[in-house]
RNA sequence: CGGGGUGUAGCUCAGUAUGGUUAGAGUACCUGGUUUGGGACCAGGGGGCCGAAGGUUCGAGUCCUUUCACCCCGACCA
């Protein structure tokens, strides 16, 4: 491409309201442009770069033996109200009517269109498994879309879809993605992690994460310091602490804390370590057609994980709850225990099973008991794993110690099992000639996502560094001085011998000055630019290499050979 | 969905407290000239329903009411 004829509006000024590295990049580069809330303008650069991941993404699958498909954008209402889904998504489908009044969603995810495309097509376990993927724009209607592409309502993802006869043949599959997903990630020029993460409400019996590391992710992730255990904090596991505080001593006794009422003040006033208290995390808990408040009880040195709490009360969502509320119901805060407590439900977390040597509140004003061993609760109370994991902890497999980082979610595969075949009675017939649902995996990955993803990792002051594989043009021939003939026959010459060689390369024949040209390479981000400038008549030429910003002098006569090496 | 903020030239922003010539700057764009190794300079030029709708006033970018959009923090996010 004749970058004289090339529709890429660059910028010196990024839009005022972008905040992340690839979303200022991505916009003053002139690659994306906003349309509205979360939704974008893909330009060339950005389509090109687009196109280039989704090949990969192909490669990788059709090594695996994914077959593509696509399915249609607008979806049919019917099928998310079978599979309850219309319900469970609510406001994030975008909703309408066509003209014989008949609702439509805008596909979110696809796995009631692609069970209904599978679904009395696929009818013996002769034919499975089979694996069906899509590139496609998806919409939902997020209550706050931000961050340019990384969180956008439009979007482009990779779905696929496998359907097994067993279980066994599932965790064969999702083994093969996991791996073709980490070979994707890698090829880009990523660096990841692969975590545990929370299955959600979509249900199955496992599920990953694929996390690129970026400062900027919106995710946190722990990650052990010596073995290959990750996770999502919201599925984070630990082991025991192995080398608890030094345990206080006193025999059962009411003991009287006036004014003693947060996990600080009640860790000092007894000089004790906050890991023999119990804390209450009051909050009410919200079902589809109720709510009702919930005391979580935890060690005073952990938090209160929230996905983990939803997960165990199988609530829909969970919400503050005041001190007033609390009081309504007979409830005293700062001295809430679980003790003879009947005012509310509550979980404690599972850590407390057995513990001794316990402080927690009396349910009554300025009291709390000492020396609680928590066995007297081991068979009447509810327990469940609700605690966030904390940095130092120890690692759920190993010795070793988790430490947090934050990641982008640019994958995330799913065990689904019979969850969606069932509900849409998709089945097919096994040996016996009995029907049974379809066990499924689905595996999902955002491609415009992994476009701002590679720019969160590579980028600098001056603008993107793309890597080889994600690069909308591998090389930029700028020729300094477009008055000076033999720059622009040497940069012709070189432009048609590398096309020749299908190579993609951009030629900068603008009439501007040598910095204004640079500057632009430099902030779209081309890996090489070869210079022609004032050295020409010295026989040389060089080859400016993005990500070290380091410039090469090559004798032109060898500078095509130069340049097809590094490519 | 709660809290906060912003809408003026393609872009980034002044101007709005206290209403008053023809609404400004930088940048981008067009013309001509100079310059040609780090977003260069000089001269000239085009570009605006001041988010929208009502209202107050002799007069509204500026005051009042309503509304829409976008952004930020949080909640939410297979």
């Amino acid at each position: 491409m004749r970058r004289s004829r090339a529709f890429i509006p660059t910028s010196k000024e990024a839009p005022s309201d972008a905040t992340l590295a690839s979303h200022i990049y991505l916009a003053r580069a002139g690659f994306i442009s906003q349309v509205a809330a979360g939704l974008y303008n893909y330009m060339p650069l950005a389509k090109r770069v687009i196109r280039k991941i989704e090949n990969v993404i192909n490669e990788e699958m059709s090594k695996v033996g994914a077959q593509e498909v696509e399915l249609s954008f607008v979806t049919p209402a019917d099928l998310w109200a079978e599979s309850g889904r219309i319900e469970k998504f609510g406001k994030e489908l975008l909703r309408f009517k066509d003209r014989k009044e008949n609702l439509f969603v805008l596909g979110p995810t696809h796995e009631e269109m692609m069970v209904d495309l599978v679904r009395n097509r696929v009818t013996s376990y002769k034919n499975l498994p089979l694996n069906l993927y899509q590139m496609k724009t998806k919409f939902r209607d997020e209550a706050r879309p931000r961050f340019g592409l990384m969180r956008g309502r439009e979007f482009i993802m990779k779905d696929g879809y496998s359907f097994h006869a067993s279980v066994e043949d599932l965790d064969r599959e999702f083994e093969s993605m996991e791996q073709a997903y980490k070979t994707i990630l890698t090829r880009l020029g990523l660096e990841y992690r692969v975590v545990e993460a929370d299955s959600g409400a979509i249900g199955g019996s496992g599920s990953k994460e694929l996390m690129v590391i970026a400062d900027s992710g919106e995710d946190t992730i722990a990650i052990c310091s010596s073995c290959e255990y990750g996770a999502n904090i919201e599925a984070a596991k630990r082991s025991f602490n192995p080398n608890p505080p030094k345990a206080p001593e006193a025999e059962f006794n009411k003991f009287l804390t006036p004014d003693v009422k947060s996990i600080e003040d009640l860790a000092e006033f007894l000089k004790i370590d906050a890991y023999y208290t119990i804390k209450c995390v009051a909050k009410r808990v919200v079902y589809e057609e109720e709510s009702e408040i919930v005391l979580f009880f935890l060690r005073g040195c952990d938090n209160l994980q929230e996905v983990k709490a939803i997960n165990a009360t199988d609530a829909l969502e969970i919400v503050d709850v005041s001190e007033e509320e609390l009081k309504e119901i007979g409830i005293i805060p700062g001295f809430i225990g679980p003790l003879d407590q009947d005012k509310a439900k509550h979980v404690i977390d599972c850590e407390l099973k057995n513990a001794p040597n316990m402080v927690c509140g009396a349910n009554e004003k300025d009291y709390h008991y000492v020396g609680v061993d928590m066995k007297v609760l081991e068979d009447v109370a509810y327990f469940a794993e609700i605690a966030e994991v904390n940095e130092g902890d120890t690692c759920p497999h190993c010795e070793g110690t988790l430490s947090f980082t934050k990641g982008i979610e640019v994958g995330h595969i799913f065990k689904l099992g019979t969850t969606y075949s069932e509900a849409l009675k998709a089945e097919y017939l096994d040996e016996n000639g009995k029907a049974q649902p379809f066990v499924m995996g689905t595996y999902g990955m955002g491609v415009s996502r992994l476009v701002a993803s590679v720019i969160e990792q590579h980028h600098d002051e001056q603008g993107c560094i793309w890597t080889k594989e994600t690069a909308p043009y591998m090389v930029n021939i700028m020729i300094s001085n477009i008055k000076n003939e033999a720059q622009v026959a040497l940069g012709e010459s070189l432009y048609a011998q590398l096309q020749e060689k299908n190579v993609e390369v951009m030629l900068d024949d603008r009439k501007e000055r040598f910095g204004f040209k640079m500057k632009d390479a430099e902030l779209i981000g081309f890996p090489y630019t070869i210079i022609i400038g004032k050295e020409l008549e010295n026989g040389a030429v060089q080859i400016y290499e993005r990500k070290t910003q380091e410039k090469q002098a090559v004798n032109v006569d060898t500078i095509f050979e130069a340049i097809m090496e590094l490519v």
